[in-house]
DNA sequence: ACATTGACCTGAGAGC
DNA sequence: TGCTCTCAGGTCAATG
């Protein structure tokens, strides 16, 4: 679940519960999410510290920790984190738990472990060492560059949207809603599109994304005329065009789209 | 350079 | 109820 708006929600939770709080000591309860640091190293590291600052860029969220480093965080298909009071019951899959002084806790739960923990100096450093682009929804990024991101591209626009060293935050979910918005058929080859293609996406971008976070991604409160909020082969295409929703296997991921709005180019 | 596939992990849901 | 099969919102490496 967690692409850009979602991760974004985390860290609005994670500001309103867990910020200026002091780490008492941290539980690291299965090293496999780790990504360059042992889990006592880790856990060392933590106690005593308090988390200043979160950022976030792209589906990375980052905790900025009292003298320097940041702890990255990942949440790749089933992460969240959760924030628990002393007496709440924890998640099913917490991978890492931080118990704060006042006696909060904040609990990293991942069930397929397919997401990553790790400690670096800072965000910067580590949006460059990973290759990532510029978040997509990052007021830098105006039409102009994301235009030059893609233009020269060759493949399909669906994975060239959730290539993340291209425009960090976009997955499977959004790179659908983002095609659906924009009337383009998630097969369409990048090289075919013109300009006012690139306007289209880029402006749906940028409006799915944000009206996911100001929907707080809950689905029920979406509009009407999203395609993700009925995700389901031979559901009637949100637009009200007749057709029906459509599944088809782009790049190895399961696309969803109406044959009818979104005609190939 | 790009597309495709499988691997990484685990669990939920469908079908029998 | 229990078994097997398929699928899942992410990424990475290997192969064609």
């Amino acid at each position: 679940m967690p692409e850009l708006p979602d991760v974004e929600i985390f860290k609005k939770h994670i500001d309103s519960t867990s910020l200026h709080k002091r780490i008492a000591d941290a539980e690291v309860s299965d090293s496999g999410v780790l990504e360059n640091i042992s889990g006592k190293s880790l856990e060392k590291k933590l106690s005593g510290k308090v988390i200043q600052d979160s950022f976030r860029h792209g589906k990375y969220l980052f905790l900025k920790l009292s003298k320097g480093q940041e702890l990255s965080m990942h949440f790749g298909m089933t992460g969240f984190p959760e924030y628990l009071n002393k007496d709440d019951e924890k998640p099913k899959h917490v991978r890492l738990l931080l118990n704060f002084e006042d006696g909060g806790m904040l609990a990293y739960d991942s069930q397929r472990k397919l997401g990553k923990i790790g400690l670096f100096e800072n965000h910067e450093e580590f949006v460059e060492v990973h290759e990532m682009g510029p978040d997509a929804l990052d007021e830098g990024l105006d039409f102009e560059s994301f235009h030059n991101i893609f233009k020269e591209n060759s493949g399909m626009i669906k994975p060239a949207l959730m290539n993340q060293s291209k425009v960090a935050g976009i997955g499977n979910i959004y790179a659908d809603e983002i095609l659906f918005q924009a009337r383009l058929h998630p097969k369409t080859k990048a090289g075919k599109l013109e300009k006012s293609d690139w306007e289209k996406i880029f402006k749906a971008m940028k409006n799915v994304l944000q009206t996911a976070i100001d929907c707080k991604v809950d689905k029920s409160r979406f509009p009407d005329h999203y395609i993700l909020t009925n995700r389901t082969k031979g559901a009637d295409c949100p637009k009200g065009c007749g057709d029906k929703i459509q599944t088809i296997k782009v790049s190895g991921r399961t696309s969803y789209y109406c044959p009818d709005c979104q005609e190939k180019k």
